[in-house]
DNA sequence: GGACCAAATATGGTCTGACCATACACCCGC
DNA sequence: GCGGGTGTATGGTCAGACCATATTTGGTCC
């Protein structure tokens, strides 16, 4: 490329858009998706056509992408047939997990916050699982069985993640789940190493089994009790 | 670049490492982060910098802080002097907004599921206004009377979020208040609309006061009874 | 006809080097 | 000392190439 080419258009129309290129490919993928009815599973144009129709660079189109892929709405594969491209999904637990993760290595959060928003939305799935059937129990009851098989505290701290994603699970609301899912994996080291700075976990399971059985008698007033029993041993004040 | 010249190195070292060269960058500042004792505020190195640094080149740096602009923890200054550069923040709001609405957009998530969350969170948040001094109540006034003012929809809307912001701030829990934030933001054309169609917003009022006649008594039963019930009239199941 | 292997091809991932836009830093003349 | 022009560092964008990967296609052998 020499000094003194055409670039195409000077990109500085007199309307004075302030939006940078790859944020006007952002909003259009944005439209397609919320007009255009499409839906997870579906795929996306190929980032050279993008490019090309929305007439900017790949790059812009790869930034626009990259920031879809970071909120787990769109995921990538390489190379050909019906899976390649870019395909719209949803995963928001890794977006909320690295946000938090994030905010925490920078102090805007502190622990109390996250183990005090993981509290509240324990109490209120827990006292919704005990008001309705109860579709969750054997999961819970299976993740506490593997709790007392567990030999490392990494395996314990994977089949507690399991009960309590159960527990919140039972609400039937994506929304809370997708959240207390991020909090218990951005949090995850902490849990393994206060696990093994434990050393006993006797009390933690008598403490499930206690929400277990609440939720099992549908009790809801004794399972919010029992959780938050359990998160006061847990994360002490 | 000719057809034939030397690339550095093969960029396949025989560790089999399968990660993409924008995520090692975005691990990379991610360490500084956690372990350099970086805060908000900081500057991160310059683009070409940082590419030179760890041998990759601009494009995946780029990518990297692209992916942590999208997540709201850094923001980028073109120009020269202090403020410039890629500098350290926190705004997870805008992140969590725009997580929801493309999950909206998706159907992988449902207006009820997200009016449940906020339900639960508000309910959650006057409880502790109500418990502790309420020092929100200033701000929750002054929202009530710039809702009988407002002469649009917009207006009243935005009030109206000032004033459920405020009883969400009280209870001192930067996350819940982000969350808060974002449901509001994800979901503010939909209230815009219902209050255009409901037309009179004196039931609305009505219940606004009511909360916060109830978080003035430090009644936390009455206070999350009135959230319920306002709940319910704005978004009836 | 079927199984297998090689080439073509489509896709994302990366690199390079250039240019543009912006805003402070610096210096020069007054 | 001050005002204004110029230098320069920074992010933003573009163009074009090459690499890595995985499917599709087509040919070959049995």
């Amino acid at each position: 490329m020499s000094v003194v080419d055409g670039h195409r258009e000077p990109r500085r129309a007199p309307e004075g858009a302030r939006t940078r290129a790859f944020e006007e490919v952002l909003d259009r993928i944005e439209e397609r998706i919320a007009a255009g009815g499409l839906t997870v599973g579906d795929r996306l144009p190929g980032e050279r056509q993008l490019a090309e129709e929305l007439r900017v660079s790949r790059s812009s189109v790869r930034e626009a992408l990259r920031a879809l892929a970071t909120l787990g709405v769109v995921s990538s594969q390489a190379g050909r047939g019906p899976d390649a491209g870019a395909v719209l999904t949803s995963r928001p637990d890794s977006a909320l997990t690295e946000l938090l993760r994030l905010n925490l290595s920078l102090s805007t959060l502190t622990m109390r916050e996250v183990v005090d928003t993981r509290l509240m939305i324990e109490q209120w799935a827990a006292a919704r699982a005990a008001g309705d059937g109860g579709a969750a129990l054997d999961e819970m009851a299976r993740a506490v069985a593997a709790m007392d098989a567990a030999a490392t505290p990494e395996e314990f701290v994977a089949h507690d993640i399991a009960f309590h994603m159960a527990l919140a699970a039972a609400s039937g609301n994506r929304l809370t789940s997708a959240i207390m899912r991020a909090l218990r994996d951005a949090v995850r080291r902490y849990a393994v190493d206060a696990v093994r700075r434990l050393g006993d976990t006797a009390d933690l399971q008598a403490d499930h089994r206690r929400i277990l059985d609440a939720v099992r008698a549908r009790d809801a007033e004794a399972a919010t009790a029992a959780v938050a029993e359990h998160l006061a041993r847990a994360y002490p004040s």
